[in-house]
DNA sequence: GAGTTTGAAACT
DNA sequence: CAGTTTCAAACTC
């Protein structure tokens, strides 16, 4: 007991939420139990087990935690999720000792959060009407997927345990069953059930686990889970969903019914597949604020516990989603770079990468969703730089996008999200609309460019490397005041920030009014001077030219290349990521991306696979050229499509272009962006009626169509499944745009 | 990091 | 509209 008390200690003390320690109690009764004994008998590693537990547990993850309660809560989740998809991928340890506990733990939170979900995602469903199941669904879908491997890896993090198995937890589960595995579900199980009997909460949990039961299975059953599952399987293993099932079963108090764990587990197996569920509805909140999203395990149990609480009132879940995405975001370069260096990275390693990422980004608290807007727009950036990053990167985004989908897809939800964000510390001020949140995203994305610390080039070249930099990659105007388009913060519609390398800057929150004379007066001559300049066709028109490439996509105005041939960025159309069209007047063009002669298409392989497989990201784009590609002068070809967006491959700055036409909302910016007051209505209308209009009409309509931006997340959001899912890409513009917007609110405007 | 190249933006 | 200049990014060394 004295261990238990211990563990107590430092779950309460490093969480410092109730809860913990209550989790801790029923752990500790557990192991009183007989069950828990048979186990350690079973078990070689026994009561040091449950103390270890507890250390590593409460070091990596309370650290954090504490945080993440004060701040929403969904961000800690993100966190929590990427460094699981690392580690997940890394899966480098399998430790079980520790893991048995968590298991539990986890268990308990999966359950709780796919009943959570569960309600979220029906009521989300039912509250939008509009975006209905594709849309909502399969952002959820996307989550779940991404979630569900960042999920295990979670658990296994926390614990220091990594599963190899991307369906870890069933896995450690099934695997486990006589030996560590089975001896911790069971003690889980147990001590679930015994929770409800001795603590409040965790009867709560079980108790709206039963009664969820059914909404949980459901929400399987239907279409959201059904289409998650699919995908998900793959992961999961029908066996070890079955060994949970059994597993639970047995282990189940008779005081909660079996079917209660049955259809718990189910749930939760159906979550660990699907990993939306859990992750998104309360874990992540709380895990944004943790740096080390080492939370993992309390990830799951808190958001268990919380969700239960909370009653999981649908604003509250989006909120979390949405902290969930953008940390996400946060950790997921981390988690690319851990990646990349190798499986190894433990989970502390996430943790700890994690953790300096969010504080990075985040100079000051408010920032969850700075951070979050920062990894999407470095990851959209990211995803196009990198291609080989795109899976994951995709998967990320799908997760980002997903949360805000579900939200958007129907004004209110749109408006909850909203309304979460303002909840945020960071976001509150500023959101009042999409717009606002558009432009809580841009001060993410300048937090980013602050943190570089170094000359505005080296800035860029470390972005460029990394991918997310260039995100934050910022003007170097020497002459031009940050005044005219030659600045690419003014030209995007942003204010130039701390990264920015500029001399007499005048794009600045200071000068708002200079800035916005500025601007009309560019606008006065050339209206869509600071719309996207790449216009994506998605409509068949063009796709028969270059279907297969961006090359449906196109330059709005076409490029004046004389030497560099259109393969070199000094070529608007290459660095857009688009072939050359009629409207260029290059000579030698060899655009890989599609030549004017219509020769386009020798797409190499990446450029294609970036715009073909992003094509999330060319939804995203549209949403951002739509706006603009109603000018467009491309040619024929884009006529009715929708613009491309203009992408963010190129430069990775594109972004920046993207919020700020979408961000027009944004205080600062909004006065500046023409998009905003009666400017970003000329946009709008010049851009193309039709485009926006189509838009918003898939959007359901929703008044949330003022938003416009696109954030080069968009693309890495837009899952390469979503595609199949109309919906979702309605939803996802509405996010994305969202997102743009806030950089232009970023008062790390520089100077 | 400095210098050069390049092409868009701005100007005439 | 065309030509020139200015500008800053992209690129090279």
């Amino acid at each position: 007991m004295g261990h238990e008390k211990d563990q107590e200690k430092e779950m309460g003390v490093v969480m410092d939420t109730p809860e913990r320690t209550q989790i801790a109690n029923p752990l500790s009764k557990f192991e009183d139990s007989p069950v828990f004994n048979y186990i350690n008998s079973l078990s070689p590693i026994k009561p040091v087990k449950s103390v270890h537990f507890t250390q590593t547990f409460s070091t990596l993850n309370f650290a954090t935690i504490p945080s993440v309660f004060t701040s929403p809560h969904v961000s800690s989740l993100k966190d929590s999720k990427f460094l699981k998809r690392h580690q997940f991928s890394d899966s480098s340890k399998p430790e079980l000792t520790s893991d048995d506990a968590k298991k539990a733990e986890t268990s308990e939170g999966n359950l709780n959060a796919t009943q959570n979900l569960l309600k979220q995602q029906t009521d989300i469903n039912s509250s939008n009407s509009i975006t209905d199941t594709s849309a909502a669904p399969s952002s959820g879908c996307s989550n779940l997927e991404s979630r569900k491997l960042i999920y295990e890896p979670v658990r296994l993090g926390t614990n220091t345990l990594k599963t190899a198995g991307p369906s870890a937890l069933s896995v450690p589960f099934i695997s486990n069953g006589p030996e560590n595995g089975s001896f911790r579900n069971e003690p889980e199980v147990e001590g679930i059930n015994e929770l409800p009997q001795s603590k409040e909460v965790s009867t709560c949990d079980w108790d709206s686990l039963i009664s969820d039961g059914s909404e949980l299975l459901n929400f399987n059953s239907p279409t959201d889970t059904v289409s998650y599952k699919a995908p998900d399987q793959n992961t999961l293993h029908p066996t070890s969903f079955n060994t949970l099932l059994t597993n639970a079963k047995p282990q189940a108090n008779p005081l909660e019914n079996d079917e209660g764990l049955k259809g718990a587990a189910e749930n939760y197996v159906v979550v660990t597949s699907t990993s939306l569920n859990k992750f998104e509805v309360g874990v992540p909140v709380e895990d944004t604020d943790n740096e080390g999203g080492s939370l993992n395990k309390f990830e799951v149990g808190e958001p268990v516990e919380d969700t239960d609480n909370e009653g999981g009132s649908n604003l509250y879940r989006g909120m979390r989603r949405r902290c969930l995405v953008f940390e996400m975001n946060g950790s997921r370069r981390k988690h690319f770079e851990d990646v990349s260096n190798g499986s190894s990275a433990n989970v502390s390693e996430s943790n700890q990468t994690v953790a300096p990422s969010d504080n990075n980004l985040r100079p000051s608290r408010n920032g969850n969703l700075r951070g979050i807007g920062l990894h999407l727009n470095s990851i959209a950036s990211n995803l196009v730089d990198h291609k080989h990053v795109k899976h994951e990167s995709s998967g990320s985004g799908r997760q980002l996008i997903i949360a805000p989908s579900a939200a958007y897809p129907s004004m209110g939800s749109g408006r909850e999200l909203m309304t979460t964000l303002s909840d945020s510390p960071d976001v509150g001020p500023a959101l009042n609309v999409a717009e606002d949140a558009s432009k809580a995203v841009g001060f993410v994305v300048n937090d980013e460019l602050s943190q570089s610390q170094t000359s505005p080039r080296k800035k860029r070249r470390r972005a460029e490397n990394v991918g997310e930099a260039e995100a934050c990659k910022r003007c170097n105007c020497k002459k031009s005041k940050c005044l005219k388009l030659y600045c690419e913060c003014f030209a995007a519609g942003v204010y130039c920030v701390e990264p920015c390398a500029c001399l007499e800057c005048f794009n600045k929150p200071i000068h708002e009014d200079t800035v916005l004379a500025t601007r009309k007066q560019i606008e006065s001559r050339n209206p869509l001077a600071f719309a996207p300049k790449v216009i994506k066709t998605s409509d068949p028109m063009q796709e028969d030219e270059s279907s297969n490439t961006p090359a449906s996509a196109r330059h709005k105005r076409g490029c004046n290349c004389k030497k560099s041939g259109c393969l070199k960025k000094y070529c608007e159309c290459y660095q857009g990521g688009v072939g050359c069209s009629i409207n260029c007047r290059c000579e030698g063009c060899k655009n890989t991306f599609g030549r004017k002669d219509g020769s386009d298409m020798d797409l190499e392989g990446n450029e294609c696979d970036t715009n073909g497989s992003d094509g999330s990201l060319q939804t995203v784009f549209h949403t951002e050229a739509e706006p603009v590609s109603a000018t467009p002068a491309t040619p024929s070809r884009f006529g009715s499509a929708r613009q491309s967006i203009p992408l963010m491959n190129s430069k990775g700055k594109p972004p920046r272009s993207f919020l700020a036409i979408g961000s027009s909302s944004n205080p600062r910016f909004g006065k500046l962006n023409p998009f905003r007051g009666g400017g970003g209505t000329k946009q709008l209308q010049t851009v193309g009626e039709n485009e926006i209009p189509d838009v918003f009409e898939e959007k359901n309509g929703s008044p949330i169509s003022g938003v416009k931006s696109c954030s080069p997340n968009s693309k890495r959001v837009s899952p390469p499944h979503s595609n199949s899912i109309m919906g979702q890409r309605s939803s996802r513009k509405l996010i994305l745009q969202s997102i743009p917007s806030f950089p232009c609110l970023t008062p790390n405007s520089k100077h």
